[in-house]
DNA sequence: TCATTATGTTCGCTATAAGAACATTAAAAT
DNA sequence: ATTTTAATGTTCTTATAGCGAACATAATGA
């Protein structure tokens, strides 16, 4: 049964101020969290006027409030499809096994999807650390620079992978980052042979992650289960041997869950 | 510094089409996570061809997929505020201390927030239990039927705490929901006594909770705190000793977190 | 005080978005 | 297998919704 997901809407089938107005809440980030009208204006390339009736539709209607100079969202946002995502069959199997994962590592860990050329993290269980890493669910990084990223492109079929490396810009954040197409495609390779993946310091300075695939009952891989952490907190090898251990076994875990 | 909220906004400020496609997106709930253009054109009262032009431009969009016969959403709705939402500082602060707390109790706890009649999960720590209640952050329920939500109104000035009462519609969901506002109204002044509440299955046989507010630097209550749990496993009595007692802690810690 | 920046408001214009009606496809009933 | 019913897709008309330009007002900075 084919998915439909990103075709080509006619243009009479488009409502193009619902997509310009859902621009103007993406625009809030986690870096700017507060805007003035002109900053969102900016932001989104709208006129002033533009951005104001969307911001003022916004607020209308509670997702979003004003102090009379910035607005900002508000908890209403949640509305907007979160309880429907995180109430789906695969993270209330996931959650109880990550939390385990999460206690007998002290460490957080994701679920980690992948979206066009990025990865978005859906579902999280922490630990009680005070200093961990700055990610949360909804957080969305660049798929060649994490662990789960290379996880997930692992899974791609040699087509659909080919097509993501002709596409996406390989953007370099640490000197450690891989900017070369061949060097991604040969890393992946390995992956694929691994079964799993360590990506160390690519996305940031201090940042080191290992990633598993998270396989649903028919071995489909629809999920990596990712665990990022200061690299300073598990040695290289440490995390190659008994994190690797407990992540795959929490895996494995999952997909059992998922076949009741 | 007053706060906008839900103000009229003039007619030619709002923009219709804009909010019409947010309510699209709203009614795919925990309840109804897929649906067919039919379902969707009759849960927002629109004609057939309008939710199908809000659908056709939410999968162009990639925030729904569609397997030509039902809608739903994907993980990119995440982008529509979540992230920003779920890094405030005060839900920083607070996490890595509801971990601790739902490491001691053995059981998951929340932060919530009050918006118009209902309560809204808005953080959350996980134990690794599998029998857990069926809320998650996002999830959305009538404030007179949960302690959060007792606690909350509690913590709202007199003027605004008769004004729910005049609107609110206390529906009721057990035997031992309260529906009469003067009976509700006198446990909101015991809980503005206590400074804390429990109640018991009001929502749901079954669901017994506790929560206590979580105050910002300057002491006003900006969230509750709040532990859910199946009345099985937590006596009334250990409910309102050992638990509150570890609630009032965790809540002074978080309160302490946010002064820094 | 003056200059600059940001926000608010008005208004004319046009093309966007809505809904009605028709066409096609799929599913259910006989 | 055929017919009926239900669901989805498409087209087209048209009113007005939404846009942006320009002007007005308020706030901030020099």
């Amino acid at each position: 049964m084919p998915t439909k997901t990103k075709e080509e809407t006619s243009s009479r089938d488009y409502v193009n101020s619902f997509a310009r107005g859902l621009e103007v809440i993406r625009v809030f980030t986690r870096a700017k969290p507060r805007m003035t009208l002109s900053e969102v204006a900016k932001a989104t390339d709208m006129t002033r006027a533009t951005a104001r009736r969307f911001l003022l539709t916004l607020v209308q209607e509670g997702y979003m409030e004003s102090d009379n100079k910035h607005f900002m969202l508000r908890p209403k946002i949640l509305d907007l499809g979160y309880s429907v995502l995180s109430s789906m069959e695969i993270w209330d199997v996931a959650q109880p096994i990550m939390q385990q994962l999460a206690d007998k590592l002290q460490e957080c860990c994701f679920a980690v999807v992948l979206q066009e050329h990025s990865v978005i993290y859906t579902a999280r269980a922490t630990s009680n650390r005070y200093v961990s890493v700055g990610i949360s669910v909804g957080s969305r990084v660049p798929a060649h620079t994490v662990s789960s990223g290379r996880v997930l492109l692992a899974a791609l079929s040699e087509e659909e992978l080919l097509k993501y490396l002709d596409e996406a810009e390989l953007v370099k954040y640490t000197p450690n980052t891989i900017t070369s197409k061949v060097k991604l495609k040969s890393e992946i390779d390995q992956t694929r042979l691994d079964g799993w993946a360590i990506v160390d310091q690519e996305l940031e300075i201090g940042l080191r992650s290992i990633s598993v695939p998270i396989k649903d009952a028919t071995g489909r891989v629809v999920a990596a289960l990712n665990m990022p952490c200061p690299s300073a907190r598990i040695s290289f090898d440490e995390m190659r041997t008994r994190v690797l251990t407990e992540l795959m076994t929490a895996s494995n875990q999952i997909t059992a869950g998922l076949m009741r």
